[in-house]
RNA sequence: CGGGGUGUAGCGCAGUUUGGUAGCGCAACUGGUUUGGGACCAGUGGGUCGCGGGUUCAAAUCCUGCCACCCCGACCA
């Protein structure tokens, strides 16, 4: 392709709205463009890029078996409530109406969908396994869109379905999609870690998050060097401090006017954290938008509680528990906003994190205004309705694997994967018939990769200050020659013949040919961070050309010959 | 949804405090001079000042309602 007939606009200054480095090169390559918050356009390098990764994905899953379909975004509510789903989303869930008044959604996954199809078409044993996916627009109304492709509204997404006879057939399909996973991922240059995660409102019982690491990312990921513990920190589980060795003291209350924080209280009480008890107060909310329940749940002092265990901890989706209205808690409960504690709560299911249980003679509110009570013991002063790990992990604690220290780090997900099992077709009536007529429900998995997130994901981990730099497999062109005055003759018959010769190699060759001076040229290059640059200039009359990797700091001077035979073997051993 | 901020030319911004009929840089167009890291000179075009209502002789500027966008948090297959 010429510059010269190329559409492509690349900014001098960074838009206002742009934050991140890899939104920030996106949007002044011109790789990209908003339309509104969370809804981007791609123009025609950053459609290149975003072919080359739906490429990627593709032959990686042909290469497990899986076949590729299209399905529409658009789909019928009756298929959401069939799964339950349809109330279980919440406001994330883009609904629309047609003419007829009659309930849709703009496609937030296809569970549904997928399951309606095999459930009509796959009636044998024999049709199993089954591995079916697509490469498709999806649409989720975050609550808030971020960073330009990384949390957008509407995104590309590739995503499977596996369709098994058995637990055993799920986790072979499993694994075949974990090892594409880990090769798309590679192809694409990434450095990520594929993490234990939460399997969240998708259901089942087992999943991964494939997490590029990023210190801007959204996803927060707890790993151990000493053995091969991942996990997202929802779902790290963490140790409980060794149990104390200490007599049990007599409960006591204990005036503490105006303590109420857990700092306030330790140090008005020249207690360390450690010996106090938190509690959070939630609410579980019904679909009427009503209190359903009261939750009071407490940790040690020092921790933080963890939402994702909380909420699994109760068998509630995410979006029907929320703190609780205060006020309105402290009638129904008797619990004393910043003095509440375990004894003295009624009509309220208490939650008790496994660490307590453990410890002695602990300081917590008395359900009394600017009253604590000292010496709590659990079982003796108080019980949980459920007792179980509701913390975050912090960076240092013991690893639950192996007792080495935890290390935290930041990523993007890109990709994860589900093990669903028999949730959407026992919901929808998936079965197929074994050899003896039987009817076995089948065990299913799903498979998501956010494409438009990757090329992101990408961007971030791969840009310096002058711009992006593509890895050769995403690049939306693999090498740019330069003619440094684009009217001389010499140069530009040398460009000529470079640029076709590398066509002939089937490398993507640009050919910055526009009537622009030579930095103009060499800044675009950069921004747009095409992989190899060979520039044809004063030399051009020796048939010298001067070759120059993206990532290099310094030019080589070649020969012409010589620079598309490098800048040919470059590409090839990176594709 | 809570808190904060911003809306003025394609992009980045000034002007708003103290009302007087809109400006700068970049980009674009024309001509000339330049020509190896975002050139220079001269000229040209482009704006319902986010939208609606109000105050006023006069509103980008003051009052008011709404909308959009961004950031932090809540939330997030």
């Amino acid at each position: 392709m010429r510059l010269s007939k190329m559409h492509i606009n690349t900014l001098r200054e960074a838009p206002a709205e742009a934050e991140i480095p890899s939104h920030v090169w996106l949007l002044r390559s011109g790789m990209i463009r908003k339309l509104v918050s969370g809804v981007y356009g791609f123009m025609p390098l950053g459609y290149r890029s975003v072919r080359k990764i739906e490429e990627i994905t593709r032959q990686e899953m042909d290469a497990t078996g899986a076949q590729e379909i299209h399905m529409s975004a658009i789909q019928p509510a009756e298929l959401w409530m069939e799964s339950g789903r349809w109330h279980v989303m919440g406001p994330e869930m883009w609904r629309v109406k047609d003419r007829h008044e009659r309930d849709f959604c703009l496609g937030p996954t296809h569970e549904e969908i997928f399951t309606d199809i095999v459930r009509s078409e796959v009636s044998s044993y024999r049709q199993l396994p089954l591995n079916l996916y697509q490469i498709q627009t999806k649409y989720r109304d975050e609550a808030r869109p971020r960073f330009g492709l990384m949390r957008s509204r509407e995104f590309v997404m590739k995503d499977a379905y596996s369709f098994d006879r058995d637990w055993e057939g799920l986790d072979k399909s499993y694994k075949d999609m974990y090892e594409a996973y880990e090769r798309v991922f590679a192809r694409c240059g990434l450095t990520f870690r594929a993490v234990e995660a939460d399997s969240g409102a998708m259901g089942g019982n087992a999943s991964h998050e494939f997490t590029a690491l990023a210190d801007v990312g959204e996803s927060e990921i707890a790993y151990c060097d000493s053995c091969d513990m991942a996990a997202t920190t929802e779902r790290a589980a963490v140790k409980d401090a060794p149990a104390a060795e200490e007599a049990e003291l007599p409960l006591e209350i204990v005036s503490t006017p105006g303590t109420k924080t857990i700092d306030a209280v330790a140090e008005y009480l020249e207690l360390p954290k450690e010996k106090t008890i938190k509690a959070l107060l939630l609410a579980v909310y019904g679909e009427d938008g009503g209190v359903r329940e009261y939750v009071a749940a407490f940790i040690r002092g020092d921790r933080e509680l963890n939402m994702t265990k909380l909420v699994n901890a109760l068998g509630v989706p995410e979006h029907m528990a929320a703190f609780a209205d205060e006020a309105a808690m402290e009638a129904a409960t008797g619990c004393v906003g910043g003095f509440t504690g375990p004894v003295g709560l009624h009509d309220c299911k208490i939650l008790v994190d496994s660490e307590l249980t453990g410890m002695k003679n602990m300081c917590a509110g008395a359900c009394k205004l600017d009253c604590h009570m000292i010496n709590v013991n659990y079982g003796r002063d108080y019980k949980g309705d459920v007792v179980t790990d509701l913390k975050k992990i912090r960076e240092g604690d013991p690893c639950p694997a192996c007792g080495a220290p935890t290390r935290l780090a930041r990523g993007i997900e890109v990709g994860q994967v589900f093990k669903l099992g028999t949730k959407y077709s026992a919901s929808m009536g998936a079965y197929y018939k074994d050899d003896n007529m039987k009817d076995h429900l089948i065990v299913m998995g799903s498979y998501g990769i956010g494409v438009t997130r990757t090329l992101a994901a990408i961007a971030e981990q791969h840009h310096d200050e002058d711009g992006l730099i593509w890895p050769v497999p995403v690049a939306p062109y693999h090498v740019i020659v330069t003619v440094v005055k684009a009217d001389d003759k010499e140069q530009s018959e040398l460009a000529e013949r470079i640029y076709g010769e590398l066509l002939a190699n089937h490398v993507e060759a640009l050919l910055d040919d526009r009537d622009e001076r030579a930095g103009v040229k060499f800044k675009d290059a950069d921004i747009l961070g095409i992989p190899v640059r060979i520039t044809v200039g004063k030399k051009a009359a020796e048939g010298v050309v001067e070759y120059k990797p993206r990532a290099e700091k310094k030019a080589l001077e070649l020969g012409a010959a010589e620079a598309v035979a490098e800048a040919t073997r470059f590409i090839r051993d990176r594709l």
